[in-house]
DNA sequence: TGATTACCCGTACAGGCACACGGGTATGCG
DNA sequence: CGCATACCCGTGTGCCTGTACGGGTAATCA
């Protein structure tokens, strides 16, 4: 209907497989308990599983898959003292990330009144 | 363990409920498709379907599967000429998750040589 | 008016994800 | 050395998500 516009975009739009990758990381963050996980990590620097678990209250389980993932990842690293294993923010964590992605977008969720 | 960055955590950290606002509204960019349709709306302010599906080189099926999300989520606006159907970002849509999420986020996995 | 186009919607289905469960390992204590 | 704790890992399951398919509607063209 418009090759030009159509080319425009196909031109510059990323590859899916980019997409891919940028969309990967995005997914991290869309989930409640990674997401929380983070945020708990961006406040108080470092917490074991354990007190993740409690301070979420989620179930050991769930924060332990979220923190597998984040870890993988990338997103956070682990220290190891004793039997307890403390997690923090990887130092590589994208600022982006947590400066707007998580900050900002908490605030649009306040601005958000909606819906009636 | 640590009761006091438990306590600290646990008064700061998002409940549940707005994590998952929160998340929801990450989950539509976390998506190659939806992404790249929002990346190519950027790019030439307006598309139809059918030209969007052409750029995308992806099934109509898969754009309007997107759109329509999009749209629900307010994160795109529809304009019908004829029988023709024009999409364009909507005049409310975010501007954090258009400058940093997603031209940041760009940027981010260029940097990533990885994995080597 | 009849046929075609561009798009939307409901359904069906494959795939992945988050989480629960059971077992295993390493550390600390008595 | 033997037991308990804190955590990791492999497996299984329910749920949700993304896409393909078929039919339907509004608008253009002859």
């Amino acid at each position: 209907m418009d090759p030009a516009r159509v080319a425009a975009a196909r031109a510059r739009v990323p590859s899916r497989d980019d997409a891919g990758q940028l969309t990967a990381a995005l997914s991290l963050l869309a989930d409640p308990t990674r997401a929380r996980v983070l945020y708990a990590l961006d406040l108080v620097e470092e917490l074991c599983v354990g007190d993740l678990a409690l301070a979420l209250e989620a179930t050991e389980d769930a924060v332990g898959y979220a923190l597998r993932l984040l870890r993988t990842a990338g997103f956070v690293v682990s220290r190891k003292e004793g039997r307890v294993v403390y997690y923090r923010l990887a130092d590589g964590f994208p600022e982006p990330l947590r400066e707007h992605c998580l900050r900002q977008l908490l605030e649009l969720t306040r601005e958000t009144d909606e819906d009636g």
